[in-house]
DNA sequence: CTGAAAGCGCTAACAG
DNA sequence: CTGTTAGCGCTTTCAG
């Protein structure tokens, strides 16, 4: 236990760096942010020789109380424990940290109390911006951020969101009605005529909507054919999507395919499939919606719908922080225009059907 | 667009509601936050009504300059896809939300450089406590959080940390090595003779080591019937678990059974096993580590250790907070001692063994 | 019970 | 090139 030997540094403010080098804490300010006003080298170097010496770091909270900028992004999520945002939200802190920012992010586990709390929390710490990724977002959500004037920017699918409230929020989007389209024709061709669709949240969470309306991509190739899904609204998880597709396979004329509305259930379906010593995709087909990395390696591959995950997270990132502004005395954060942008998906035909 | 309709509140501060309330700032800041001083019935309402009607929010920026507290905790993983850190994290965001404090999360990638940047980043944005999560802790590292006196915490296995590191910080560790001993253990009573390990982290990663003592369980185990494993040091995704068991079981005497350092290389050997028509359990046994939720759906079920994940969690978030004292105007962390605290893993046996 | 005022650590305009 | 200083929004001591 060597712990005598540790110095501790009580808190070492530009105050003490600019009276061990002898200078005015302005010059230490201006050596530490390279300006705004030059300092001659011999001083800088004795500034620098301060900070080193006394283990000076800069106060970043009073530097953003100063600057009226935290270089903090909040990010909303559903849940991080579901590799679609796991992903995404990976995508977007890499992104960030290469441009110096740091991310704060909720888990609203689809309550909208609990992405309230987050919000008003978000607002309070005085993020720079925020981004919502798939979740559901009420329009006085929107109109509270943009009272706060805070650049704020959706990630989803088209369809997600109400198209009353769309146009009030910069969005990013992925194809997925489209994509839910592919999937139909998909298992179409492949000679598929009772089909089911596991999607949305359960009956009982009205407002957590997500991921439902990609279903009418699905249901416009099948009405193409007069054909119609089984649609079971169930949940997002593994157990979710085990459960549903034990109930419709146990049934007396079990669908031949089932499309669920992301990876987790379908890895559920395979899971129920291989219980029932159901061959996939012999006897049944699955396809999930996603792409999440554990598809390429559960057993039967999985097919599935491809969402550009990485490039909505960099781009959405890059948007925000064109839309910060970099005014240095602060300034006013520019409000994002309400566009919207929309990213291709693909699917990805592995073994599963 | 109705855009026109939103009220733009212009940064609307303390001062502000006093005014508009015909107080004092104290007197705002005593409503706000229930204290010190008493306030009377009448006045309260009035500077309710003024928040009310200004929508006024405290900024919490200028609050943690002042109160030298930020409510904020830093994390450090290694990489928030693999579900092992996402659940890990997760648990801590829950447990931390529900205290009032937020989490900045940082990802390493088992980039010593990148975690440096991320200790400077959290010291920088004083967060108030720092939990670091399986990820390699050089002595340099602890010893800067000590000279900050930042309470840190860290999640992991017995014998991640290398000794002389271990008595410098406070430690919340699973069983890991006895968890390698359970599974070494289990796989002779099911008779296997050749065995082989994928754990811990490519060759060419020096220091990145962790995941991998606990073989050492695992090798005990076998030692004491005179046997030993094949090591294979891969790294940590599905496809490193793939690609080292490809190489492992064209080999002329593969192994029978295969125990990885994480679930991930274990759902990645599941796949090489399935590409290969090897039958998982009987011409190969499959063993991973952590128990992600995702082991209970993949075909076969994966018999692997169980993390206790939340417990660790939520053991690291209280002791943290309990450190950080709880002085009003600030007031000095309050060191954590060294201790370690061991939680128990557990053998869950499922299909694939 | 209420108010005045000091000060947390920093930036940047402005004066020299 | 360097220094002085106002002020970001807040908490809390202390005096009334």
């Amino acid at each position: 236990m060597f712990k005598g030997s540790i110095v501790l540094k009580q808190r070492v403010t530009r105050n003490d760096v600019a009276k061990y080098a002898g200078v005015s804490t302005a010059v230490v300010s201006y050596v530490m942010n390279n300006g705004p006003q030059p300092v001659s080298e011999k001083t800088r170097l004795r500034v620098l020789t301060a900070v080193n010496d006394l283990g000076y770091r800069t106060n970043q909270i009073a530097r953003s109380l100063r600057m009226q900028r935290t270089r903090t992004l909040g990010v909303l999520i559903s849940n991080s424990i579901n590799p679609y945002f796991a992903e995404i939200v990976n995508a977007i802190e890499t992104y960030a940290f290469n441009l110096d920012y740091s991310i704060l992010v909720g888990n609203t586990n689809n309550n909208l109390e609990r992405q309230q709390t987050y919000l008003d929390s978000f607002i309070s710490r005085k993020v720079d911006g925020m981004i919502f990724v798939s979740t559901t977002l009420p329009s006085e959500a929107i109109t509270l951020i943009n009272e706060f004037h805070i650049p704020a920017l959706y990630i989803g699918s088209e369809g997600d969101i109400e198209s009353e409230v769309q146009n009030l929020i910069y969005s990013i989007l992925f194809k997925g009605i489209e994509g839910g389209y592919m999937v139909g024709r998909h298992l179409l061709e492949r000679g598929h005529k009772r089909m089911a669709c596991i999607i949305g949240a359960r009956q009982d969470y009205p407002y957590v909507s997500m991921r439902w309306l990609r279903l009418k991509g699905f249901s416009r190739a099948l009405s193409e054919e007069s054909l119609s899904p089984v649609v079971i609204r169930q949940g997002e998880t593994f157990f979710d999507g085990y459960q549903a597709a034990r109930a419709l396979l146990e049934k007396d004329e079990p669908p031949t395919a089932i499309f669920t509305g992301n990876d987790l259930l379908a890895i559920g379906v395979l899971s129920a499939a291989a219980d029932l010593k159901l061959k996939v995709p012999d006897q049944l087909a699955v396809c999930g919606f996603d792409d999440i990395e554990a598809a390429s390696y559960v057993n039967p591959r999985l097919t599935t719908i491809r969402i550009p995950k990485r490039e909505l997270a960099e781009n959405a990132v890059q948007t925000l922080i064109d839309h910060i502004g970099c005014h240095p005395q602060g300034g006013e954060l520019t409000a994002l225009s309400t566009k919207i942008h929309y990213l291709e998906t693909q699917l990805v035909v592995r073994e599963s059907t």
